[in-house]
DNA sequence: ACTCGGCCTGTTAACGGTAACATGTTATCC
DNA sequence: GGATAACATGTTACCGTTAACAGGCCGAGT
């Protein structure tokens, strides 16, 4: 920066007001600054200003798992949303494990992040007082979580899975069985289960048999193989409720292996509205749970609290069922 | 820093010391400091150290989109490979366009990466003269480039297409039919492409068919499209060689749909073993790219390269042909 | 007793920007 | 013409950490 101010003839501090686009400096010396700027090949140094201003420029998001397509499609949302701003995202994957994000969220907050984005509500106790600790804005998304640590931008997964299990209690399924990971890790997904399992009973349904699929994230090939295992043991239940659209689509697929007919023998259902689900032959039914939304609302939520407002401490998304051929 | 140097009792040097384990400060002092730091609650700040030391620890990273499950894996095998060195990652999205790809590189430039981890090798003349000029390391990844900027790891697009291709003519198919995105915007596809069209010539099959089915990224629903827009018209090719998996996965659901037998009528093929691949009913033949050993491979390159040794300049991954049911 | 080297800790100055304030320069007004 | 405001630029000090160097202390060797 001194040498294109020297370059110039112009002081340092001149320099950084031009590149920074202050209005106090002519628009004359603006443009020779910025020609000179680019004719050296000086890159602006973020870090020291990041270091100098105290604000980084950073938000730091915390997801289950990039390899996800709903996760993914929030992030999408979330940095399209939020390119203009000049923030930008430090991203770390918790592996679904509360553990991983204490010890994600303690490195990302050394970075002096302005604001954190967590997935779910769900959090270690040291991660609690580490953020309240440090007051800076939080959003937690993909939940309604009773006790939120500031901002929440999601929508409820037990009411939407109860919608599911009424939708196919209505067309006279009885026997349901869950499908998910093993107890633990997914938290959302345990949620899931858990409205599963009280609207069955609510609505007067069979008891819901519980099929773990094996360890967190679950995907098509854990769908698949659970299938697989249960065999003719399948034969008891009259619906398959997965805990999202890629373990349906693997339960889909090993189901026409098996010659059962869906939805003719048995009913499947997913979470998510993934691709999959839409495009798949038959289409399976599903929840549409705004993943790309919740990305560009919290988008929204950062840029009015940056701007100094008040946003809305929690904005619901819809969850919609999406019926399809499965059911 | 100053105040829990004050609370031990020692100077700021020392603390900095027994925070990064500089091995000089004894144990005794080392154990009171962490213990006095945990208990005020204090959070070292990397902005500062970054500033200071002129190494920000951080790596960039561009990748054509996360929602993708390749380069999702590949994201994910980089970041669990180089959790333990300390170093974090910056990420960003080009959408396939080689401008946005320079627009994020200079603004990822800003934060002093150490080193630069970029897909594929193509880049703006503007972007290779950036990169150069800064002299750090770099490494292109997912394709073996013909001038590569510097290190590079990944595999050859169109030989991977071409074993992909000969094995349709070793099973009898004559008559393809390319499916992939419009021209332009995604390179690795157009370099598939373009092997595909070379080595039916070579092999003395018909002239390879390109139907277009839309912008980059190509979905799921664009390769159900694209097939429900040719209709009756598919009857002219004996095999779809599709761009990726999830278009063939698209085009397979749609054939099912209008009731085409797959493989009987039209063989289907992919491109880089997502798990709709394998877990579909047929499996769809394709080609596994070792998504998520590229990102390992060049988390060792990386450590490697830190370290100051020298690594080696190319390292080819396997595309190895698995052949499914659709062929 | 004195020197020497090893171990541990402290002092100083700097990394590259920018907030806050000071200053100079040019219009504007009565 | 002189005061005043509006604009454009410069000066100074500092953000939190650490490299480089400078001790102080202690035990071993002579």
């Amino acid at each position: 920066m001194r040498d294109v101010a020297q370059a110039v003839g112009v002081s340092p501090m001149t320099v950084s007001r031009a590149l920074r686009d202050d209005k106090t400096v002519s628009e004359r010396t603006r443009s020779r600054v910025r020609a000179v700027a680019a004719e050296l090949g000086y890159v602006y140094d973020t870090t020291a200003q990041a270091f100098r201003t105290q604000k980084s420029g950073f938000v730091a998001v915390t997801l289950p798992s990039v390899n996800n397509a709903n996760f993914a499609d929030t992030f999408r949302g979330l940095s399209e949303a939020m390119a203009g701003s000049g923030m930008q995202i430090l991203l770390g994957a918790t592996n679904y494990r509360l553990e991983k994000e204490e010890e994600l969220i303690r490195q990302l907050l050394t970075r002096n992040p302005e604001a954190l984005v967590l997935t779910g509500g769900n959090h270690t106790d040291a991660t609690r007082s580490l953020i309240r600790a440090r007051g800076l804005p939080v959003i937690e998304m993909w939940d309604l979580p009773p006790d939120p640590l500031g901002h929440v931008v999601g929508f409820s997964n037990a009411d939407a899975m109860a919608a599911l299990v009424a939708h196919l209690a209505a067309s006279g399924r009885r026997r349901l069985a869950f499908v998910g990971a093993s107890e633990g890790a997914d938290l959302r997904g345990a949620e899931r289960r858990a409205s599963v399992v009280a609207t069955a009973r609510k609505l007067g349904l069979d008891e819901v048999a519980v099929i773990d699929a094996g360890p967190a994230p679950v995907s098509m090939r854990h769908g698949a193989a659970a299938v697989e295992r249960l065999g003719a043991r399948l034969s008891a239940f009259d619906a398959l409720v997965c805990v999202s659209d890629t373990v349906a689509f693997g339960a889909l697929s090993e189901c026409r292996r098996m010659r059962i007919d869906v939805p003719g023998q048995l009913a499947i259902t997913g979470f998510g509205h993934f691709d999959v689900a839409a495009v798949s032959d038959p289409r399976i039914t599903t929840v549409d749970v705004s993943a790309r939304l919740i990305g560009t609302e919290v988008a929204r939520v950062l840029e009015t609290v940056f701007a100094g407002a008040s946003a809305p401490l929690e904005i619901e998304v819809a969850a919609r069922l999406v019926p399809g051929e499965t059911s």
